[in-house]
RNA sequence: CGGGGCGUAGCGUAGUCCGGUUAGCGCACCUCGUUUGGGACGAGGGGGUCGCAGGUUCAAAUCCUGCCGCCCCGACCA
């Protein structure tokens, strides 16, 4: 375990350096892939039942749909090929040729229908959702599941961009616009729940523009978060997809007065970019800085131990304490690996655990413990007779983590109104920067060519006709806010 | 796909220009001992087809040819 680099020394090396340090994620073979440690996979899992909890609450039910979809699906719904088409990893053959040890594709296994690994699956769910509703009855239908897909991407970075991802992504199918337009919503308010609630990640709610929305969905809602080097993570989307994929897959349904109807639909997801999205929004040069909430393991005891007579003692002061956490439902792991204390604790530092407990003789004297928290590194001690404190210590924890990522987003998200100070407030650090837009394709792109920002979302519509777009001083149409984007 | 760089132990590297000991060093790893309140110390030890293939030579990590792979920078994306 080396040393990291320093955050303000360079910040992607910083990031790297950490995940691989604290034991995350490594490299897997092929170029992209990553493969998620057990750590890792952990604080993945602690987020992923968080927000499972609340899906299926929100009267949604799980489902799994195969990886594997006709290449002809794609191609039904124009703009989600135009989107998918250069990132698609493609099934042609079915069979190896063994020889020599070594081994080649058999040219006669080619396949009748290519196949493509799914990058999202909007499609393959459209397709059975066409067997699956022909009645009013049958609405609304909503499932999530919990997969992998791939894209093909030429720049990858650990856990914000990886040829393979994980994610969950949500498909509903609706009887109405409104309701399916209000699906839309209810998921973007459990996205934000679970980032500021769990993640202890301020967030920025909008819609996208024309040019940053799905490919296929009328209108794009996204979570947008603002990392430590302040640039811009879009961390969870939610679409409105109208009525284009259940026209595209041939999807009505009847309803009491025997008509017609097109089916309206949602869908949403939140992927492993969301362990990027808390790694920069929390750490600092000593490591991570995990939440309580979603910690794997949220209390590490570090015991001094005594060489002497007092060490029968000692242990089962370490082991009552232990099982003291544990009933209060703490997540606890106690080291006892042979290292010096020193290096255990910059090594629990670098894995983010918020609370750590130092127990030495002193402490089995004076029945204590000495706890030191990885937010403000505050050290305290606390009696074993009020143990029970550790709870509301680790929620203070987590209250604070969110209050200090809030105030570092207010504190560099700035409003201007000319584009000078525009191109100014970027030119010697990064920014969220709230600003007037005419509503156009070209002054985005404009903008985007000469400062790199880009709109990550449109917070309101403008309806002062006296405001006036940063760019080009027409009439703006909404107030959005500008980015550079990961 | 264009521009730049690099391949030597798990990682980081020296040696390559100018061919010539047993390919060296740091970290990590293993064993034993001493240690333990902010990244411990000593002694010993294991690990290398020098990216691959061919060529030149008495002799190649080093020179020549071809190939492969990776990283960084520019056009897509959660």
């Amino acid at each position: 375990m080396a040393k990291i680099t320093k955050q303000s020394e360079n910040f992607s090396k910083w990031y790297t350096d950490v995940i691989l340090d604290a034991d995350l994620a490594d490299y897997g073979p092929v170029k992209g892939t990553m493969v998620v440690k057990p750590y890792g996979f952990s604080l993945w899992t602690h987020i992923r039942d968080s927000l499972n909890e609340m899906i299926e609450e929100s009267g949604h039910e799980n489902a799994y749909f195969p990886l594997f979809i006709p290449k002809s699906f794609l191609e039904k719904e124009a703009k989600h090929v135009e989107g998918f088409a250069k990132e698609c990893a493609v099934v042609t053959h079915s069979k190896l040729i063994s020889e020599d040890g070594s081994l080649t594709v058999d040219p006669d296994s080619k396949l009748e229908e290519e196949i493509i690994v799914r990058p999202t699956s909007e499609t393959i769910i459209w397709h059975m959702f066409k067997k699956w509703i022909t009645s009013y009855r049958d609405l609304p239908l909503k499932v999530n599941q919990w997969a992998n897909v791939v894209r093909w991407e030429m720049r990858t970075r650990l856990f914000l961009r990886t040829s393979e991802f994980l994610w969950q992504e949500g498909h509903t199918a609706h009887a109405t616009k409104e309701e399916a337009m209000e699906e839309t919503l209810q998921i973007v308010e459990i996205y934000r729940t679970l980032f500021e609630e769990y993640l202890a990640i301020p967030t920025m709610v909008g819609r996208k523009s024309n040019l940053e929305r799905f490919a296929g969905a009328d209108e794009t809602f996204s979570i947008e978060t603002m990392m430590r080097d302040k640039k811009a993570l879009q961390a969870g989307t939610s679409h409105y997809l109208g009525t284009n994929f259940g026209n595209a897959f041939n999807v009505k349904f009847q309803s009491k007065d025997n008509k017609e109807h097109p089916v309206y639909a949602t869908s949403w997801g939140v992927s492993t970019r969301m362990v990027g999205a808390l790694i920069m929004v929390h750490g600092d040069d000593k490591g991570l800085k995990i939440p309580p909430k979603i910690a794997p393991i949220q209390v590490v005891i570090i015991p001094i131990n005594p060489k002497d007579e007092k060490s029968k003692e000692f242990s089962s002061f370490v082991t009552n304490l232990e099982k003291k956490l544990s009933n209060l439902n703490i997540r606890t792991h106690v080291d006892q690996l042979d290292e010096s204390p020193g290096f255990k604790f910059n090594k629990w530092e670098l894995k983010g655990v918020p609370l750590r407990i130092e127990i030495g003789l002193k402490e089995l004297e004076n029945l204590e413990v000495t706890l030191c928290r990885r937010d403000n590194s505050e050290k305290s001690q606390v009696k074993i007779d009020n143990i029970n404190d550790i709870s509301l210590i680790l929620d203070n924890i987590q209250k604070g983590l969110f209050n200090d990522a809030k105030t570092f987003m207010d504190d560099n998200t700035c409003t201007v109104d000319s584009f000078s100070d525009f191109t100014k407030t970027l030119s010697n650090d990064n920014r969220f920067i709230k600003a007037y837009w005419d509503g156009t394709d070209e002054t985005e792109l404009k903008i985007k060519e000469k400062t790199k920002a880009t709109i990550r979302c449109i917070l309101e519509d403008n309806k002062n006709s006296s405001k006036k777009c940063v760019f080009s001083g027409e009439t703006a149409k909404h107030l959005v806010v500008f980015a550079k984007a990961y």
